[in-house]
DNA sequence: AATTGTGTGTACTATGTAGTACACATGACA
DNA sequence: TGTCATGTGTACTACATAGTACACACAATT
């Protein structure tokens, strides 16, 4: 699935329950031309910027992560993450690359549930 | 300290003992013209690309990932480890945001130790 | 039959990225 | 004293990013 493709079948399912989700509103709310976002949904561009994601996403209701992810990038907040302690996360990622999802969902409880 | 004045600094200790570190050379082997790596290393330009810098990296015997960060870039193998399950990983990178870096070393060490 | 809403095609633009090419001035050195 | 290596200034370029502006065709509405 490609972003342009997953936008453009989130907004219609919006719209088949309400006309507010038309090509020229959502681009109105979330402040580009119609034409702009006609053309993102049919990948004839390619996907908005980091910003424009976070407004579409928010707009339909869709996780920004996962919508930037189709873009192929990472939100700017966990990219400066790990430009903080870059060798230490790089690593950790490297090393939980190929770890189950379970696995990584544990990690994230136990930090969670502040045992350091 | 900025990337340019890091590379400065690394290039010239390597120059002091070892003329082949000028940057005349320096930029031959790395593949970039010199007065480009002399323009990097006074922040007279932004850093250069991803590539640039790891051939940069390895030329000077520095550390990819930091130089990277320096740049302001997160190396795209990482980012590609993250694109794989953007959710998972973003939750979990902003649970170990402020987390010491002992505590981050360990959940690595857990994680190479195959505890799943 | 005229208006309104719908999506889209075409043309254009401003800014950023990632450099190259070449000339120049200075100091070492043989 | 001419040549060589050193770093650097200036000018230019190709491509990507992130859009805008406006006109057009079609369908539904009133």
């Amino acid at each position: 699935m490609t972003f342009g493709k997953y936008i453009r079948t989130a907004r219609e399912k919006r719209f088949k329950e309400d006309r507010a989700y038309s090509v020229r509103q959502v681009a109105q709310r979330v402040g580009v031309e119609p034409s702009y976002l006609s053309k993102i949904e049919r990948d004839q561009v390619a996907p908005p910027s980091e910003a424009a994601i976070g407004r579409l996403a928010r707009e339909l209701g869709e996780d920004p992560d996962l919508l930037l992810a189709m873009a192929g990038k990472v939100s700017s907040d966990v990219q400066d993450i790990i430009l903080r302690r870059p060798q230490l996360f790089a690593e950790l990622l490297r090393q939980l690359k190929d770890a189950p999802d379970q696995a990584i969902e544990e990690v994230a409880r136990e930090i969670r549930d502040g045992d350091w």
